[in-house]
RNA sequence: UGGCCCUUCGUCCAAUGGCAGGACAGCAGACUUUGGAUCUGCGAAUGGUGGUUCGAAUCCACCAGGGCCAACCA
């Protein structure tokens, strides 16, 4: 025992300390030991089918988070298996999400790179009597299988001698044989209690161009036979993936073992991330794209990379939350809430406050001149960020309020804007509402207030107490632009949960995206460039929209999040 | 008539046989030119029953609840 020899790298200097986890801990237990003769190596193992969602940045944080900490290296392997359903467009997706998040793979690798290597293991498994070509359809290997209370039958195959198997399989891989002719099968135990070890199949035929094999190569590995062989090919020591591997656990260490490894790659399961309101499995994401139920993988809506990018996400709120969340081994699922404080903790720091009106109600100031324009000095950041920045407001005659910030007959706490009452508009006046104009089926269109001239700036030079702030713009200088307001995909917190005959889709929120075509928001935003971020004061962060088909050439701003309002809580109590 | 895994505040994660702790959420207050942020305080949990032990969230047994496995998907 070793145990107390070689104490674990200490940490960079400047890394946060990630939360303590049982991988991590065993991680730190098998360094300490010398367990795998070498330094530590992780991967992580993509399938180009589809695009990464915000689950794979859990996995990212703890496989890159482990190889840097622990003084290791990172494979970024692609487990390309299947002709049928992977794409480039995909590898490269992959890529850029990941270099986004501000990772880099120590090397590049691809499972289809490892099929002739895969093929020796085969004929390895073939003369040492532990795998045999399968003749029988799809139909008879299922049913060959038994279920989960029964046991399987033989398949009659099974016993064909080692020289007619290995003719078989060269055959198979000479592209003899049309699709599902025959198969690779392990040979095992049909009667094993894990199904997965009922003579699990090893390789199929799939004539179809490959976007790295082209035609060229016919015979392509399962996931089980791929994956653990590709880990262990590359001399990965710690092999991450989530619970519903388990069973797969089996014939992971079955094949590692029969193909003779030495110090076999150790697989270790955790709980995938759920999220409360949203999915996060690869085949409903898919559907969600190709079915039209969202404008694409990087639809703002959508919990990929892609779309919360676009939406406004940073990758540090990103991993900070994947670092919040933890990692264990208990199937569970996170409140919405959680990611929000994570995006919008980040967000608070980072980004410039602007004035934005989202439901516009116009406001006069009827005793302010005509003419007369006031440039107000108005700071980018508050007090407690330690940023600096300010930007002139203009002030005239004509301003932009939120509807809602403005009551007819207002409850008691409401510290808004009512008839008679007096609010401070940021960083401009103290105004009084004085009459309400109303159209003809009694809505109200505008509102006219009258404005105290010794209160500029928002100052109160005689001490008064003003309960609310309003924002507002100028309704001569605002910048016409559309607001979309993003809210959960699904309106219950699990998408599955829905009754008999019903599937996640019927779980769809109508109202995951408003758009506000007609919102204004403040001069000094013009010309500013896509991708730029804000907090638009009393009502959230937004992000203006990358590649937007904007309405009337206007901006686009994406609300990433709202901002916390105790307001809305306050009224639900009555 | 199977196998495997899981079960600690509302939620997520710690506590590795020795004072059940943190984060988010919630509640109350302070502060506030964002009903934001920040600060302070409060409430809140070991699924059940037995057993082992001086001592059990932790070990054992049984029960209950939840999850995964019967794609030529991953």
């Amino acid at each position: 025992m070793s145990q107390d020899k070689t104490p674990p790298p200490p940490l960079p200097d400047n890394a946060p300390t990630p939360r303590p986890n049982f991988i991590r801990e065993m991680v730190a237990d098998d360094v300490a030991s010398g367990r795998f003769g070498r330094s530590v190596c992780t991967r992580f193992p993509p399938s180009p089918t589809a695009s990464l969602h915000i689950g794979h940045s859990k996995s990212l944080v703890l496989n890159f988070g482990l190889a840097r900490d622990f003084g290791g290296r990172i494979n970024l392997r692609f487990d390309d298996t299947n002709p049928f359903t992977e794409d480039i467009k995909y590898v490269n997706a992959i890529k850029d999400d990941i270099r986004w998040l501000g990772f880099e793979w120590d090397a590049e690798f691809y499972a289809s790179d490892y099929f002739e290597r895969l093929y020796e293991i085969a004929l390895h498994l073939i003369r040492g009597g532990k795998a045999y070509v399968d003749s029988q359809d799809e139909e008879a290997i299922r049913a060959g299988r038994g279920t989960v209370t029964t046991p399987g039958t033989n398949s009659p195959d099974r016993d064909r001698s080692v020289e007619e198997n290995l003719a078989l399989l060269a055959r198979m891989k000479a592209g003899e044989f049309p699709d599902g002719a025959h198969v690779l099968r392990a040979r095992i135990d049909m009667a094993h209690p894990n199904m997965i070890m009922r003579d699990p199949l090893l390789l199929r035929i799939r004539h179809a161009p490959h976007y790295r094999r082209g035609n060229a190569w016919c015979l392509y590995p399962l996931y089980d036979f791929a994956h653990g062989l590709s880990d262990a090919i590359e001399g990965i020591t710690h092999s991450l993936c989530t619970l519903e591997f388990k069973d797969n656990r089996d014939i992971y260490e079955w094949l590692v073992r029969e193909a003779g490894f030495e110090t076999p790659p150790e697989q270790t399961e955790f709980a995938r991330l759920q999220i409360d309101y949203t999915v996060l499995s690869k085949r409903k994401l898919l559907r969600l794209v190709t079915e039209g139920h969202v404008a694409g993988w990087d639809d703002p809506r959508m919990p990929t990379i892609a779309g919360l990018r676009r939406r406004g996400v940073t990758p540090e709120a990103i991993k900070q939350f994947a670092d919040d969340v933890g990692v264990a081994r208990s199937d569970a699922r996170t409140e919405l809430a959680k990611f929000e404080h994570a995006v919008r903790d980040d967000l608070n720091m980072r980004v410039p406050r602007v004035l934005c009106v989202v439901k516009p109600l116009k406001l006069v100031v009827t005793n302010y001149p005509e003419e007369l324009v006031e440039e107000l000095e108005a700071p980018y950041y508050p007090h407690d960020v330690p940023k600096e920045g300010t930007r002139l407001l203009p002030f005239c005659r004509e301003i932009w309020i939120d509807r809602d910030d403005f009551m007819e007959d207002p409850p008691k706490k409401f510290f808004r804007l009512a008839p008679g009452r007096e609010v401070r508009l940021r960083y401009g006046y103290l105004v009084t509402a004085t009459d309400v104009i109303k159209d003809a089926s009694g809505e109200v269109v505008e509102l006219h207030c009258t404005y105290d001239p010794a209160t500029k700036g928002g100052n109160t030079p005689d001490g008064r107490k003003v309960q609310g702030t309003i924002h507002w713009v100028s309704a001569r200088h605002a910048i016409a632009c559309e607001v979309r307001l993003y809210d959960r995909l699904f309106s219950i917190p699990d998408p599955d949960a829905v009754d008999e005959g019903k599937d996640f889709l019927s779980a769809l929120n109508p109202d995951s995206q408003v758009v506000v075509p007609n919102a204004y928001v403040e001069r000094s935003t013009a010309g500013d460039a896509p991708g730029s971020a804000y907090q638009f004061e009393r009502t959230g962060y937004f992000k203006h929209d990358v590649d937007a088909s904007a309405t009337a050439g206007k901006p686009v701003y994406n609300r990433t999040v709202s901002l916390r309002d105790s307001w809305e809580k306050a009224k639900g109590k009555g």
